[in-house]
RNA sequence: GCCAUCGUAGCUCAGUCGGUAGAGUGGCUGAUUCGUAAUCAGCAGGUCGGGGGUUCAAUUCCCCCCGGUGGCUCCA
């Protein structure tokens, strides 16, 4: 929801501007993208947002709020407790305690604390200190000591907050007191490292969630439950979709025929797609000596994540973690004309990575995944064409797959004042050399005369980040800029979906990529003759078909879309007088390819339907007597509704569902 | 890799305070000939994740491995 802005005067409190019929509801006000308390005075006159609870910033503080109120129960609980750090995520905050392990079985002891300190209505108030006074009010706790000593300076103030006996160092801002956190919940427990880092000490992570009101926490509480219920694992069990064998291969996926045909599709319908855009198919072989890891860099960088062997013969191979240097090797056959630009190279590309035993889940996480990959040879000047080409793949197929409009873009781009991070190009102020580097690993000095008198050139970058930038904007897509995130060697659009059930999914993602052009010395000819570095893009669209596949069977519940659908069509007669006509229409299913099979054990017709139900077939055609005589089928969908059809007008009419990718069923 | 937790029949799970295991469901066989979420009966399935130790005896207790799950870290 959006939230009202009303104009304040310099030296006003916000609170004095709220409303009287909004202020159980409005927790915090802001002004020039600046959060304050309401009990705080504004800094200029000018307009103030007043944040609603229900907004996402309100939802934001809330949370944060929340947080403190379980440090307040479990300080109250357990007395030598000491609180670390909280964090919000989208609906759930957590925070770090250093302390003896609880288990969930104490939630509802702490839940009850929590439940008193929000009935009390204690008042949350800040206070500005100096920082020697906030050092001797947290003396006894060295993880906020720690946090004061690397966020204030010596002679500065901050804020800590004051909520009953409990204090938190903090920089705000809250909701004005404990009774507006009317409706949270504990929600699990884990362990975690003092600063994520695994040598320091471990810590207690409490994770918790805390809603406006009690209908909005049920919902969540109900969609979570949901996504237990429909997690791939289980559906893929029950659907007889893949398969791990964790003796024999630990981490790879096995399709099985069921599996296989989902996978197939959503192939097939990518090698559509990429096809019309100018995506030639290649294929890589999966084996590389390792030389060409050395000479991508992966080597280096990921030596210890990668399938690495010796032959017998003492050659060094690995299995591929990625595809680039497979494309590029293809690229690299040729000499390339400006006018052949871009050359633009997909594959279902399956790399193999060694994740670590503890990092692997499912079909989320495994050792060998096959990704949509793509990559495009490009001249600088086609980075926004081909970029735009790319922004308008991606709705396109996820509305055909999954149905869905709920897309955001993320542009993130290189933080400036750390040029060391990123390989940039440089120019010699002694000799006039152009080269690029990474000055974070590579000594800062010219290849050509040795000099170290350079300045760094970010035209390479900005060009190429304001491409990126032009095409989300000639799309009107709305997108985040992340400065800073950009890896080391270009900037990048990622690309986020919104599954079903809320959650948000990153799936695509459009990477520029400067260094393995040099890397690999690759070059096209320019009109002038010279050599030029191409750009690759490097660009998944699914991302890998593995975790695609997870997402999409959380998505729909396994019920999936008819033309995904492994069993389209299941045939069952109402007895076995009828099994010549069931088999008739079975055939004629099958002749029309469609995916359908029979049942002709000899059950009963309710023992069948209830068996076949975990499979998720499209469609049950129940027949008997009615539909022989009548030569006509009694058909069931994915809701259990049914409803009869004329034997031909039904296979059209799925066909045609087929055809276009259709999301909903005929009726 | 770290912390926690788990590994028993194809699947879901019970059980053994140490005496080599059970249910439901699925599978097979037979009866039933059935109208949209379980008709009945019988039978066959397990060296209780692997290795070692303690013990007269280990699936159970101890140790080490291998895997799974929830987090942490990581994710080119």
């Amino acid at each position: 929801m959006d939230n009202i802005t009303i104009k304040i005067k310099k030296g006003g409190k916000f609170n004095d501007i709220v409303p009287e019929k909004l202020k159980d509801r409005i927790i915090a006000a802001k002004m020039n993208d600046k959060l304050y308390d309401l009990f705080d005075t504004a800094p200029e006159n000018n307009d103030a947002e007043l944040i609603d609870i229900h907004s996402g910033d309100g939802e934001k503080i809330l949370l944060h709020s929340a947080a403190h109120l379980l440090a307040n129960a479990i300080t109250d609980i357990h007395k030598d407790a000491l609180p670390n750090t909280s964090n919000e995520g989208e609906d759930t905050f957590y925070y770090d305690f250093k302390m003896d392990p609880i288990s969930i079985e104490d939630f509802p002891l702490i839940e009850k604390r929590m439940e008193e300190i929000v009935k009390s209505n204690v008042k949350i108030e800040k206070s500005i200190l100096n920082k020697s006074e906030i050092l001797e009010i947290f003396k006894n706790n060295k993880y906020k000591i720690d946090k004061i000593n690397t966020n204030v300076n010596d002679n500065d103030k901050s804020s800590i907050y004051r909520q009953g006996n409990y204090i938190e160092f903090c920089k705000g801002p809250h909701v004005p007191s404990t009774g507006y956190i009317m409706a949270f919940k504990l929600l699990s427990i884990s362990s975690t490292n003092y600063e994520g880092d695994i040598n320091k000490e471990k810590m207690i992570r409490i994770y918790g969630t805390a809603f406006p009101d009690k209908k909005a926490l049920n919902a969540f509480l109900i969609r979570r439950e949901e996504a237990i219920k429909r997690d791939h694992r289980k559906i893929g069990t029950e659907m007889d979709l893949f398969m791990f064998d964790n003796e024999r291969a630990p981490g790879m996926p096995f399709y099985t025929p069921n599996g296989a045909i989902i996978r197939n599709e959503l192939i097939n319908y990518m090698k559509e797609i990429n096809k019309s855009h100018g995506w030639e198919e290649v294929w890589t072989a999966h084996v590389f000596k390792d030389i060409i890891w050395k000479q991508s860099g992966h080597y280096g960088k990921y030596k210890n994540d990668m399938f690495l062997f010796q032959l017998q013969n003492g050659d060094n191979y690995g299995l591929k973690p990625m595809n680039c240097p497979g494309h590029i090797t293809i690229f690299q056959r040729n000499v390339y004309s400006y006018r052949d630009m871009p050359v633009k190279y997909s594959e279902p590309g399956t790399v193999y990575r060694y994740e670590k035993s503890g990092e692997m889940g499912g079909l989320t996480r495994p050792r060998g995944f096959t990704i949509d990959d793509g990559h495009g040879f490009v001249r600088p000047d086609q980075v926004l064409e081909e970029t735009v080409s790319l922004l308008k793949m991606v709705p396109e197929i996820f509305k055909t797959v999954l149905g869905t409009d709920e897309i955001s873009y993320d542009l993130s781009i290189m933080d400036k004042n750390n040029p060391e991070n990123y390989l940039v190009s440089y120019i010699c102020n002694n000799c006039n050399a152009k080269f690029e580097m990474r000055a974070a690993v590579d000594e800062l000095k010219c290849y050509n005369c040795g000099s170290s008198d350079l300045r760094v050139d970010f035209s390479m970058w900005d060009n190429a980040t304001d491409n990126l930038r032009e095409a989300l904007k000639n799309l009107n897509l709305k997108y985040t800029e992340y400065p800073g995130e950009a890896a080391f060697y270009g900037p990048k659009i990622d690309i986020h979906i919104k599954d079903a059930l809320g959650r948000s999914w990153q799936l695509s993602t459009i990477q520029l990529d400067f260094f393995m052009p040099v890397n690999f010395d690759l070059y096209y000819i320019d009109r002038d003759d010279k050599r030029v570095r191409p750009i690759i893009i490097h660009r998944a669209i699914y991302g890998s078909y593995e975790r695609f596949i997870a997402i999409l069977l959380e998505h729909f519940n396994g019920k999936l879309p008819l033309w995904l659908s492994p069993l389209q069509t299941y045939v069952i007669p109402v007895s076995e007088n009828y099994n010549d006509y069931a088999v008739k229409i079975n055939e004629l299913l099958n002749k029309n390819n469609l995916r359908s099979r029979i049942d002709l054990s000899g059950e009963t017709i309710s023992k069948k339907i209830k068996l076949i139900r975990k499979m998720r077939p499209s469609y049950i055609i129940v027949v008997g007597e009615r539909e022989k005589n009548s030569n006509t089928l009694s058909v069931r969908n994915r809701k259990d509704k049914t409803k009869e059809f004329e034997i031909e007008e039904f296979i059209s009419n799925i066909k045609n569902e087929i055809e276009n990718h259709k999301i909903d069923q005929i009726f």
